[in-house]
This record gives C-alpha cells, structure tokens and sequence, in this order.
RNA sequence: GGGCGGUUAGCUCAGCGGCUAGAGCGCCUCGCUUACACCGAGGAUGUCGGGGGUUCGAAUCCCUCACCGCCCA
C-alpha cells in the first residue's frame, strides 16, 4: 500500500473538500452522532449581520463556539449550534441611503429588478442620483434593502463554512424571516397585554443624522474639549443680572427658566423674579431647585427641558413648557428668530458671536465633557422630546438579576457578572421605536376617530376601542435588538414551539463578546424569563476583544482589521497601511492559532505574522502524520489498536510511557475545555504531540519500524493508537486536518477512506486506566535529562548530531535500574558505547557531565571550548549554590519544619541533596578541567 | 468620579500560595540524519511595574502608588 503525500500541508487544497463531504454526510445536523441518552447542548450563534462580511472578531467567536460544539458532539451529546443572521437596522438603513444618493449603477440594478422610486428625481438635491430616502418612498425603499440583502446576503455564512463552522444550515434564520417576525409579534403584544410595553412622551436621545431615537446604550460617551460659556441675563425689574454657565449657548432659544440652588444664599432673593432673554426678549422665571450646583460656576443654570435630559427633569417639577428651538435634522427652528434653518453647531459659533457683542458673553472656561454619540452614525446627540414606545424594564431586570444570584446562569470568567447585575439595576426604560423603514414595523395602529392604539399579532380591519375603520399603522419600526432578544427561542420556532426545537431549548452555552452584555445577553434573559419562564443559556462565556499589534481595536475604519478570509485563503491585504501578501494558512491554522491565544477572556493582540503559529502546528501534524501513514502503510494493521489490547501486548518502557503520557494529555484537554481553558486545551495537545511524541517516540520509534519484526508491528501499533487519539483530541480545533488525515489513517486499520464514518463524529476521548503507568513520566525525564547532557557534550565540541559518542555512566546506585534502558539511552544520545557503572575516576579522554548524583563521562571527539565549558559550568555552579542555600535556610527554620505540609518538607530534602550531588560533580569536572 | 482588566525574557503571553519562574516568536551555535528547514539538536536572556504588609514560604494573597487599556456615570 503505498502512500505519496506532499512534504508541505497544502490546507487550501483539502479544505473545501473535507467541509464538502461532512455537509453531504448530514453531520452538522442537529443530534448527529448522538449517542445513549446523552442530553442536548445547544449553542445560538451570535447573529452577523446579514449583509456584512467575516472580520477577525467573528472568527475568533465562531472558533470558540464550533470547538465546543465539536467537542460536545465528540463526547455523545444531542447538540445544535443554530446558525442564523441579523437584519441590522439602522446599520443596513444607512448603507442602502447611500446607494440610492450615490450609485447611480445601484438605481439601475434596483430598476432591472423592478424596483422603481416612488418619485421622480430631484434635480437640485445636490446627491448623484437625485434621491434620499424619503423622495425614493417607503415601498420601494424597502424593496431595494431587500435587493441588497439577496444579493450580498449569504456571503457571511459562506464565510462561517470556509471558517469550519458546523452549524446545522437547514435551519438557518433571518430576523426578518415570517417565523421570526411572528416572534416578534408576539411579543410586543404580549408584553404590551402585561404592561410592559407603553407608548410615552418622554427625553430621548435622538441622532438627527439617521432621524431616528435610539435607546440609552446606543450612545456613546466621547470626551471632547469643550467651554463653560458665561451668559449675562437681566432682571426684568431691573435689579441686576444673573449669569448662568452652560457648554450649550444655542440651545438658550428653549430655556423657559433660570435655577438657583434654593440653599444658595447668593440668589435666594432672586428665586421667583424673572429675566429676560437676550435677542429674543422672552421673559422666564428664576426657580430654585436643588439641581443648580452651587459649587460649579456661578451656581445658576439655564433651564432648557425641550433639548437636556436634566432640564427635563426641572422643567416637570416646576411645570415649565417646552420651547424646541432645534429640529429632527438638527437645525435650528423658527424659535431660534434669524438663526432658524442654521445647523445647531454653525448656530453655535455665530451665536457666540453675537452675544459677545451685545455684551450677553461674559467669559468662558475651557472644560472637558464627556459628549454623546450615535453608536452607529458618530454624529453627536441631540436630547428630544418626543413621542416613542418603551419597554418597562424594572420587573423583567428584578428577575434577570435573580437568575445570576440564584445560581442558574454563569458567566465566564466570572467578573462579567457583575457588570451584567449592576446594568440591569439601574437601567432605565428601554425606548424600542426607531424612525427607520428597515425592520418590523410595530404591530400597533392608531385611531383617527378616539385616538387610541391597538395594538395586535395580526392586522386589524377597525380599532378595538371605537370599532372605527379609520386606523393607521404606526411607522415606526422596532429596535434591531427587540428581535435579537428573542433569538435563542425565536429561531427554535417560539411562539408555536414544535417538539423538535423545543427540544434543543434552552440552549447551553452563549459565545459572545463583552461589547454586547447590555445590548444582547440581558435583554435575552429577560424576554425569555418572561416568556418561557426560564433563562435563555446556562452558561454565557466572554472572549476577549481582537486587537492589532499595537493595542488598538480592530475595525474597518481605522485600517487595521486583519481579514481571516485572506489569512486562510491567501490573497493581498492592506493591514496598517501596508499591504500584506498572505499565502493562505487554512482555516485550522487560524483557528489553532486564535484558540491558543485565547486566555481568561484577555484580549488578543494579533498581526498578520501571529498566524504562523497556527500553520507550523499543522504543518507538523500533517507531517507527523505523513511519516506515520508511510510506515503504517508498510505492515498494515487488521484493525484499529485498543487500549486493552495495546495493555495485554508486551511493550518496552518507551512504548508504555508514550501511552501513559497520551492519558494525560486527553485528561489535560479535557478539563481545559471543561473550565474554558481554550489556550491550556491547544498547548496540551500541542506538547503532547510535538514533545512527547514527534520528539522522542516518533524518533525512538525508527530503530524498531527499520529493524521490522514484532518491534516494528508493537512500534506500528502503538503510533497509530498514538496518533489516531491525538487527532481526536485536536479535532474540535483543527478540524478539516485532523479529518482528512483520519480518513486516510482507515485503510492502514481495516476500513476504508470517506466510508461513511467520519472523525468528527467518533468519541471523544478519556483516560484509559489500563494505560496508566506509574512513575513513567519521572522515569522517562532521567533518560532525557541524561540524553541532553550527551548532547550538551556533542554541542560544546561543535560535533554534528551524526557523530556518536562513547559514555561511561557512573550511576551509583541507579547502575541496575538504568540497565533496563541503556537501548533507548544508547539510540537518543547516540551513542557508540554505553557503560554503567557504579562509581570510579573520570576516564581519560572524557569530559563530565552531571545529572542530579550522576556522572557521564562523554569521550572527546572534537576540540572542546574550555573556556566555554568553564563558563557553563561556574554559571551553573551559582545558580546551585543559590538554590541549596535557600533549601538550607527552609530546613534550618523550626517554623518551616513545624507548619509546612510534611510532603513539603520532604521533597525539599530529595531536591537539596539532588542539588548537593549537583554541585560536588561540578566541583570535581571543573577541578579536573585541563588549564 | 466609580468599577474592571493589565504591567513576568527583546516581542506576544502562560503561570495566580510551595520544585532551580515557563511557552511561542526572535536571537546565538551546530545540522540539508529519507515525516517535517512551515524542521531538528543545543544554548543565552528575567531586580515577575514601585513601595509596604500577611505568611514557615509571595510573581501568586492584602494595602498603596504609578502607568496602560476598557466600561459605567
């Protein structure tokens, strides 16, 4: 049987084929390779947008997610990891606006397809194409967002698959999906019916470039350099002046008063006089209210409740009106007199301006203030007053809360639970209406006749309340997010939960990032809580965030996002403006590499070059299983090793130490996947692979395989056993590698390649007692450490590997024990004649080397550095005698000795007296060095 | 202002009460030995951020300071 395999692992060429023929095989189907009764895991994935495209982030998230679920279905588990994507609201609003103002080829697509604008262009809308939004009208708009996501739709989960992802496709959802949308019906009424959804006038934050409300977390905080204008307003009775400070000038058109801090003995007298407005002459009131800091500024504030959240807040108290002076686009109104039409920040700086002039701007102080921004947009906040729906968060937030505290879910590493808990304290309502077009529109409908809503699962024909039949549909649609909430039941079928899906719910394990605790984990676990009663996951781990080389946060914009496509693929990249010539290193080595990086939720700072970790492993996998295919495809085996099988054969110690130490590993990787260890589960088969096997068996292995025979068909046994238990061990994160190379493994034990079996469906593996051998490790570590002094010795004499050496080995009393091993020691060291001995002088001709009581007396071949030896050995002498004198100073104090665990004290002792015997065989080579 | 994370070899990071503090990359020496130069053999490199404390024993626990990063207000 003869086996031709390229020399270097070309994981481009076997990917797509071994993904292939896994999908054709049904394998990523839910409860594939289930076995005895095992219950379900179930993993939801965090849905990409629909429309977007695979970064570095998601390929880190989904590794996480498809190595856990490759695991669980290795250990026999029902599992599902349920794919899907998100329709992204106001993200994918903003891309289609854009075409249709500035791709006139877009417009031309939209018209072959059959999607016309409502109206025809505007000439003088200073856009290419002569459309926005609104002019293009709410039907076709939706239309051609539609037509965008058909036509890059799907691109991310075919991405997911280049990744090895092995969700179950045929159940593949889109929050926009008739399914999902019903959910999401569902529950709006349901919640509305419960009085948890209202409609309200209420302070919200509004993002005048997408003219839309967003929700408290959808701002961000952004520290800006700013100034405490001082504003002059006169008394209207002519007593004086009171100025006030404010960072926002423009907005004094809507003050409707002045506050005072009511204790504030500077203006006490003042409360309840009035002032006028400068320019526009408006007379408001001086009110005392506790939220005038008397420490900042001049302890007098301008009262604005149409455009701050505070004010607002002052403005209820104290009964005061509304004065909007800035619209939904962000310009100023009608009530900002000759500055109407002007954008609030032009406003601004003209206002600034003017005032000064008329002596209305007495001074300034530079400040830094933290500004909202648009999550999305970027554009700056502008806090309105408007009319939206909210989710009263209070009682579902109390239950949220129970569920961490209780004990039932779990967040790792554990620190985000607090986070998670402090959140849903103190949110606030959560305001669910967006003024967008691209989304589920909200089931409610308003009467014209009563004024009232109805609010339905299905399209009502009259309003509930008056029975007219003139009512309209509310225009808004819901946040992104309402329908995210929903996902790990909603893609299972909720609200009309059939056996099958229920089934899988609720999930086990949520993969996500920590940017989204608040956005997504919570808000999943309170709409479920409420309507199923039970939380949405068991368990939720936080992975760390991808980071470039430098520190800073991967993302389009900046430039320095690392694609993970073109990693695995090959191809040209721009990565901090330089442009990177990828090779392509297959999604294994991306993934190991991710995987190995993954440590306690830390961050990743990764570079185009981090990749090379991920592809020397699997080059040397591939490798080690090159060698191992040819030599098992010499003496092939009628079928595949056992452990009890490979226990009652009669091994020598190598043989019995390389299964003892693949117990480990498999215990090893093992529990790191079962504490979230992802790095601590890569190096464990990575040591095990490279260390002990492809470094000392494989090697050891050579003699035997070349000699043939029983040793040779023992060696055979023992690697395939070997190796065939490390590529299920690698499997959950090197899948497509380990695969191909398992199925070419069959035909050497009996079976056949692609016969219907498959890796990543065999079981996982656990630790064979039979296996086991006591001691092997210490055992074997003695032979190493005397097989590397032998090669010390050849290196200081600048001797190639090839050249053997003669050694007397003075063991003491070891003399007998080590018999037993002189062939393994004699093959690894190379050596041409080992004689143990028990004690005696140094040979002539030998130079010695120490290992714990022993002496190797290694002959002399070369010219020996001297100096360089007298160098090594007087370094090693110091560090030793360190070393002992710290050991003796344990020893000597009666309190070690009195509270020390006894084992402690011992191994102590073993390691004094093994450092002693160290140092006095230094102490003899280095007196009996020449010169 | 509050909270969290980080500071360990030139770089990226493990280790989180007890061996002479480790790995990968990089570096130095040797080696094209029919699995692998995407490799092998050998080697060098550390006041474990500073200071204090607890302990028989601290990189590891506590306090404090400094710097970097993230989040919340």
């Amino acid at each position: 049987m003869a086996i031709d395999l390229p020399k270097a692992y070309d994981a481009t060429a076997i990917e797509p084929e071994v993904y292939r023929r896994w999908e054709d095989a049904g394998c990523f189907a839910a409860g594939a390779g289930r076995r005895d009764g095992k219950p379900t895991y179930t993993i939801a994935i965090p849905p990409p947008n629909v429309t977007g495209v695979l970064h570095m982030g998601h390929a880190l998230n989904n590794t996480l997610q498809d190595t856990l679920i490759r695991w669980k279905r290795m250990q026999g588990f029902d599992t599902l990891w349920q794919p899907g994507t998100d329709h992204a609201g106001i993200a994918t609003e903003s891309v289609v606006a854009k075409r249709i103002q500035d791709d006139a080829q877009f417009l031309k697509d939209l018209a072959s397809a059959g999607i016309v604008p409502a109206n025809p262009p505007d000439a003088a809308a200073g856009t290419a194409t002569g459309y926005d939004r609104d002019r293009f009208g709410r039907e076709p708009f939706l239309k051609a967002v539609w037509f965008w996501k058909e036509r890059s739709g799907g691109a991310i989960v075919n991405q997911l698959r280049v990744l090895g992802s092995s969700c179950d496709w045929s159940r593949t959802r889109f929050t926009m999906d008739d399914g999902l949308s019903r959910a999401v019906r569902r529950m709006f009424v349901d919640l509305h019916k419960a009085g948890l959804i209202y409609r309200g006038t209420r302070m919200v934050n509004w993002c005048p470039v997408q003219r839309t409300a967003l929700a408290d977390d959808e701002v961000e905080y952004v520290e800006k350099q700013g100034h405490l204008w001082k504003l002059r307003y006169e008394l209207v009775d002519g007593s004086g002046a009171i100025t006030v400070e404010t960072t926002r000038p423009e907005t004094f058109f809507g003050d409707t008063a002045v506050a005072v801090n009511p204790k504030d003995p500077r203006y006490q007298a003042m409360i309840g006089k009035t002032v006028r407005l400068p320019i526009i002459g408006r007379e408001i009131p001086i009110v005392g209210d506790d939220h005038a800091d008397p420490e900042k500024g001049s302890g007098a504030v301008k009262i604005t409740p149409a455009h701050d959240p505070n004010d607002y807040e002052v403005g209820q108290r104290h009964g005061l009106p509304l004065v909007r002076c800035i619209g939904f686009d962000g310009r100023m109104l009608d009530t900002a007199a000759g500055y109407a039409g002007q954008d609030r920040f032009a406003c601004r700086k003209q206002l600034l301006k003017d005032l000064e002039a008329q002596g209305v701007l007495v001074g300034s102080t530079p400040i830094t203030h933290a500004v909202g921004h648009s999550y999305r947009s970027n554009a700056p906040i502008e806090p309105m007053v408007t009319e939206q729906w909210f989710v009263k968060m209070a009682p579902l937030a109390e239950r949220a809360v129970a569920e961490t505290k209780d004990g039932r879910l779990h967040f790792h590493p554990e620190r985000w639970t607090r986070v998670y808990e402090h959140w849903l304290t103190n949110v606030r309502d959560w305001c669910i209406s967006r003024q967008i077009w691209w989304g589920h529109r909200i089931p409610a409908w308003h009467c014209a006749a009563c004024g009232k809503h109805t609010v339905s699962e299905s399209d009502p024909s009259a309003c509930a309340h008056c029975g007219s039949r003139d009512i309209r549909q509310d225009p808004d649609v819901l946040d992104t997010w309402f329908s995210s909430a929903l996902w790990p039941y909603s893609t299972l079928g909720w609200p009309d939960f059939e056996a099958a899906a229920k089934h899988y719910f609720p999930t086990s394990t949520l993969v996500t990032d920590r940017g989204i605790i608040f956005f997504w984990v919570a808000r999943m676990v309170m709409t479920s809580l409420f309507a199923n009663q039970v939380r949405p996951f068991d368990d939720v781990y936080i992975h760390g965030t991808v980071l470039d080389e430098r520190g800073v946060k991967m993302s389009k914009s900046l430039g320095n996002g690392i694609d993970p496509i073109v990693m695995i693929q090959g191809g040209k990249q721009e990565y901090l403006k330089k442009v990177y010539d990828c090779p392509g290193y297959g999604a294994d080595a991306v993934r190991y590499t991710l995987l190995d990086m993954t440590t306690e939720g830390q961050d990743l700072k990764l570079s185009p070059a981090k990749f090379e970790t991920g592809r020397n492993f699997a080059n040397k996998v591939w490798n080690a299983g090159r060698f191992l295919l040819m030599k098992v495809a010499e003496r092939p085996l009628a079928a595949p090793p056992t452990a009890a099988a490979l226990a009652a054969m009669d091994l020598g110690f190598p043989e019995r130490w390389i299964l003892d130490r693949l117990q480990g590993a498999i215990a090893e990787c093992t529990e790191a996947l079962e504490r979230w260890r992802f790095n601590d589960y890569a190096n464990g088969a990575y040591r095990f692979l490279r260390d002990d096997l492809c470094d000392w068996y494989l090697e050891w292995a050579k003699q035997a395989l070349k000699a043939g025979g029983p040793a040779a068909d023992a060696a055979t046994a023992v690697l395939a056993y070997a190796f065939e238990q490390v590529l299920r061990l690698l499997h959950p994160g090197m899948p497509f590698l380990t695969e191909h190379l398992w199925q070419l493994l069959q035909p050497m034990t009996g079976g056949a390649s692609w016969s219907g079996r498959h890796l990543m469906l065999q079981a996982w593996p656990e630790p064979q007692a039979c296996l086991r051998v006591e001691g092997a490790s210490d055992r074997m570590a003695q032979l190493q450490e005397i097989v590397v002094a032998v090669r010390g010795v050849r290196n200081l004499q600048q001797l190639a590997d090839g050249v053997a050496l003669g050694v007397t080995l003075a063991a003491g009393d070891e003399a007998a024990e080590l018999e037993r091993d002189r062939a393994f020691v004699i093959d690894r060291a190379n050596l041409d004649r080992l004689d143990i001995v028990a004690g005696g002088a140094r040979p002539d001709g030998t130079i010695t080397a120490v290992v714990g009581a022993m002496r190797l007396h290694v002959s002399v071949q070369g010219s020996v550095d001297q100096a360089k030896l007298r160098e090594i050995l007087v370094r090693r002498q110091q560090t030793l005698a360190t070393s002992i004198k710290g050991k003796e100073g344990r020893l000597g104090n009666a309190d070690y000795i009195a509270k020390a665990p006894p084992a402690q004290v011992e191994e102590t002792r073993l390691l004094l007296a093994r450092e002693r015997a160290e140092l006095a065989g230094i102490g003899e080579t280095l007196a009996g060095l020449a010169g």
